[in-house]
DNA sequence: GCCGTTTTCGGCCCGACTGTTTTCAGTCG
């Protein structure tokens, strides 16, 4: 059993637990645990051997023993009872907006509610305004709820929901009430997925109102879900949830923090403040934390910051960059890494041309590469086996060669080279599409996998870890296959992946392409511990696809990732050098 | 269920909004 399916089962247990109406800190203890584990980069099996498991932060004697009986058994007897004691469609019922644990514990105790198709029938019955504590509202806003559930998955791309956010934004900046205003929550933190869009905005009170008031009749808002004084969700066409917040300026550093969270980050700065200050924090300001009815609200910080710069130095705290915020060692006091940005970006090596897939010529991605300020690009077209995608074969490889080494005396004059390069297949048995010879013609190589999806993993990820070892292989391309919503990826273990390339010094990518981003970022986070390089690719088709290079940083940065652990970020002098010998 | 430079028990981050209520519980972030 490895680390995510340990960590799935203690989250479950933690819902169970909630539902069951257990003391809310013991089902947090389960919940932390199970992020905890998901996101450590060392061997569980390893440390329970060697009786470690309890040096984790949040890890007891009790949850050591439940990991130690998973790891052995396969199971938990703990959790095979609680889920034995609800009915599984009861699950369902926490992902309707507004709707949790007691609520779902009421309908299922009095009504037998054990699904969400009952929980439809039931509101369409009027049996559920009939139950103590709900009413005719809180009935209509369930159905509503579901409907919603039903349309959308529910989570969205970061680059759909950026794209939803940036109108929204630009409205808000140009009210003139809005004295200064952010994207905020996950979003901000640069998320692969966003559940929702947060909005922040700082504006005099007097003017509050007015600001909501314009927000939530803003073209494009398709419902209005709340609308306080200075608060108000809608939901964006598309069916993205949005939320504003307006406070005042003197508040808006603390709020800008606390909203951008993420949650974990904010309880870690909290306790930070109350331990190491003996002062409370919250969305308005310090407090002293014996005054805790007189509120930072009422009489304003008690230390004013106007910048989140400001309020980490009061917590002698160096300034934690939106996306490392996940308390996943940003809080440790060692130096943060000063993280890549697209600016940083030098070249793309992964780009395709109408000798395969792509549809504009290797000049016209040169050039639009050249017009967007990067000194190279790689071409790396198909290889014969993807048919489909008119891929080369041996001759057309050749001929592409001779193409490339033409543009290139063409492009000199303007600083900017053409690396020649394939983008082979993986074969199902870890051997690749082209002999050693061809390869070696190559200025890189980049391994993929486009077929055999569906292998168990540890096939999948002996497959691909053959490749990598092959000597003339440079970079494997989307190491996940494709996405984390449409689940179309191939199974895989990739801290296996992440060691082989350690091993062997291959760069693995981080497809850039927002149809295809790839890995999830604390793998990024690990990779980078272990001096692995990554690559920002954009997997262009088109000219349009460098576009996307911006949300390949943001991914990295997320990642923990610097200018040194991505290799075009290098100018092409240290690029070719790099290719060349490999 | 975890944790400890107030350490083996008694804490565990904090506030807004909604819908249901006559003062609050539930949910969310």
């Amino acid at each position: 059993m490895n680390r995510q399916q340990i960590a799935d089962i203690f989250t479950e247990v933690a819902t169970f637990l909630e539902l069951r109406g257990d003391n809310p800190f013991r089902v947090r203890a389960y919940a932390n645990a199970a992020r905890t584990i998901e996101n450590m980069p060392e061997d569980l099996a390893t440390l329970a051997a060697e009786n470690r498991l309890t040096e984790i932060k949040g890890i007891g004697p009790d949850l050591a023993a439940k990991i130690t009986e998973l790891l052995t058994t396969n199971q938990l007897r703990f959790h095979a009872e609680l889920k034995a004691s609800f009915p599984p469609g009861l699950l369902d019922l926490l992902r309707i907006p507004g709707f949790g644990p007691k609520k779902t514990k009421a309908v299922y105790d009095q009504l037998q509610v054990d699904s969400l198709e009952k929980l439809a029938a039931a509101c369409q019955a009027g049996r559920v305004a009939a139950l103590a504590g709900f009413g005719e509202k809180s009935q209509q806003k369930i159905l509503e709820g579901i409907a919603l559930l039903r349309q959308f998955s529910g989570r969205h791309h970061y680059h759909i929901a950026l794209a939803a956010a940036q109108p929204v934004l630009e409205a808000l900046r140009s009210h003139p009430g809005v004295l200064r205003c952010s994207l905020a929550g996950s979003l901000r933190r640069c998320r692969e997925t966003i559940g929702d869009v947060d909005f922040l905005v700082s504006a005099a009170p007097a003017d509050a109102a007015e600001i909501i008031a314009d927000f939530v009749s803003l073209a494009g808002i398709r419902a209005v879900s709340a609308q306080g004084e200075t608060k108000a969700s809608v939901v964006l066409a598309g069916g993205i949830q949005a939320d504003l917040r307006v406070v005042t300026d003197p508040q808006y550093a603390f709020a800008l923090n606390y909203f951008t969270g993420s949650k974990e980050h904010n309880i870690a700065l909290r306790s930070r403040a109350l331990k190491l200050k003996n002062l409370s924090l919250n969305e308005y300001g310090f407090s002293p934390a014996a005054e805790k009815e007189k509120s930072a609200k009422e009489l304003g910080s008690s230390i004013p910051c106007r910048t989140e710069e400001e309020l980490y130095a009061a917590l002698d705290l160096e300034y934690v960059p939106p996306e490392l915020r996940e308390d996943l060692g940003e809080l440790a006091g060692t130096p943060l890494p000063r993280l890549v940005t697209k600016e940083n970006l030098r070249g793309a090596l992964h780009v395709h041309s109408t000798w395969s897939d792509g549809i504009e010529s290797i000049e016209a991605m040169a050039n639009a590469a050249l017009d967007l300020g990067l000194d190279y690009i790689g071409i790396s077209d198909h290889s014969k086996g993807q048919r489909q995608a008119n891929g080369l074969d041996e001759v057309r490889l050749g001929q592409q060669a001779i193409e490339i080494k033409k543009l290139n005396a063409q492009f000199a004059k303007q600083g900017f080279r053409i690396f020649f390069g394939t983008e082979v297949d993986i074969l199902p048995d870890g051997t690749l599409d082209f002999d050693d010879a061809t390869l070696a013609k190559c200025d890189f190589v980049i391994a993929a996998v486009h077929s055999h999806f569906t292998l168990p993993a540890d096939v999948q990820t002996q497959r691909i870890c053959r490749a990598l070892a092959h000597p003339l292989v440079t970079m494997l391309a989307h190491p996940t296959g494709r996405l984390l919503l449409e689940r179309e990826g191939y199974a895989v273990n990739m801290p296996a992946v992440i060691a082989c390339a350690a091993q062997h010094h291959k760069i693995i990518e981080i497809n850039a392409h927002p149809y295809r981003l790839d890995m999830d970022w604390r793998l990024w986070k690990h990779a980078k511990e272990l001096g692995v390089k990554c690559a920002i690719n954009p997997d262009a088709h088109s000219i349009d696809d460098f576009q996307s290079l911006a949300i390949g940083t943001a991914i990295a940065r997320k990642g923990w990732l610097e200018k040194k652990d991505v290799i075009n970020c290098l100018p092409v002098k240290e690029v070719a050098r790099i290719l060349l010998q490999s």
